[in-house]
DNA sequence: TGACGGAATTCTGCATGCAAAATGCTTCGG
DNA sequence: CCGAAGCATTTTGCATGCAGAATTCCGTCA
């Protein structure tokens, strides 16, 4: 029998607090005024306190001490740095995955890369990154290793916070498509290193397409401006 | 000019929790009263309650709702998946350095590598792995990404709770100081590729010295024990 | 007009207080 | 003798209070 654990307020305002950076609406840089967002949230400082002393843990704020936490900035190479790290742990994950997973969950991710094709034929943008994203999950937790399980989460968090989902090209995406297909074969082979190889590939694509666009552009403006 | 900015006290009490867990002083499992470590620390309960959590975030203990921390206890899986993402941050480490590295950094390995050696003829163990883990900073230092780093680190800290420095034969170590003649050759060949491969392979066959040790077994069979 | 200085205000960091949950102890019943 | 129920104690989770640092505002002076 399992204990019935209701979230604790802490871990509730780290979800929410996580949810709103990602999403856009605490933009980097922003200062995370306590008072305020204890209103928001309709709790008291402690709580609220802890829940940004994790999240500075993760890297998602930055705290200076005697003068309040803010939204982490990232300039285009911090983007770069979490690629790269993303692609280690995406390569290891797909190679473990090979080993690891059952036939069932391959034709699951089967099923999921069709469902991502549908939406691909569609020029359903947001539904195939949604698919895309469930493939990825689905890799991960046939690896079945909690330690890169929760690295992994952690660091999709950060970059999720790049939005670059409207910056693909037509041309882009038709290969990001070529890719999925090739990174679902290499499953079906379970050709562990081929598929690690391929991940990280695709990873470094993605990470191309991301620094090229103007959001990364906007992002380093407003990070000079805040320095100078 | 830079700021000068003391330590918040929660860091303090970050540190020095992280350190006693690491050392042993706190055994996993051990419950943490917050009463009995604020006045071990002569702290009040806010600055150590929030370290506990960051320490949570990096899962080096476990909240239970209501019923306080314990530090996390570690099966033999659970030191296998570590050092499964460690090898692969290693490896990332690796490639980046061979790309990164001056050629001054790589004569100051180098260095370190020989001072490894010395301690290695006079089997001074202790010491060895200072200059061991030293050296993989450096490397680590060279590959330049902040974000590996972090990671890197965090994990380290899990890692090193297990203390296996006791429990390697003569054999054992005879190999690992090849492996690192092998690895210091690469780097010196700016070999990102083969250093990349050399270091997960030290790696895997440093979690094979710890899963046969008998800590391993222990902290195994106390983890049992205290779940029935 | 603009720069400087200092008081007032705001905000953070930590300590403490209070209610609810969990734990332990005692006692009672089978 | 063992187990369960009930009460007392401990402990956690959150709110609040207080001192010091940082920021803002405003008046003064060049």
């Amino acid at each position: 029998m399992t204990r019935i654990v209701r979230a604790s307020l802490h871990e509730e305002v780290v979800g929410r607090l996580r949810e709103m950076i990602v999403e856009g609406e605490l933009p980097p840089g922003e200062r995370l005024n306590e008072r305020e967002l204890c209103e928001l949230f309709g709790i008291s400082r402690t709580p609220l306190r802890e829940a940004l002393k994790v999240l500075a843990s993760e890297g998602l704020v930055v705290l200076l001490p005697n003068r309040g936490a803010r939204v982490t900035k990232l300039t285009r190479r911090d983007i770069e740095d979490m690629f790269q790290v993303m692609g280690a742990l995406e390569a290891l994950s797909g190679e473990l995955a090979c080993e690891r997973i059952t036939d069932g969950a391959i034709e699951e991710v089967r099923a999921l890369h069709y469902e991502m094709l549908a939406h691909y034929a569609r020029r359903d943008l947001r539904n195939y990154f949604k698919l895309n994203e469930a493939i990825h999950r689905a890799i991960l937790a046939a690896a079945d290793n909690p330690v890169l399980t929760g690295m992994y989460q952690s660091l999709a968090g950060r970059i999720r916070r790049v939005r670059f989902i409207a910056n693909m090209s037509r041309e882009r995406w038709d290969e990001a498509v070529r890719e999925h297909e090739r990174i679902l074969e290499a499953l079906s082979r379970r050709d562990g290193a081929g598929l690690a190889r391929l991940l990280r590939e695709h990873l470094e694509h993605k990470c191309e397409v991301v620094v090229a666009s103007d959001v990364i552009e906007a992002v380093e403006a407003e990070t000079r401006a805040a320095a100078g």
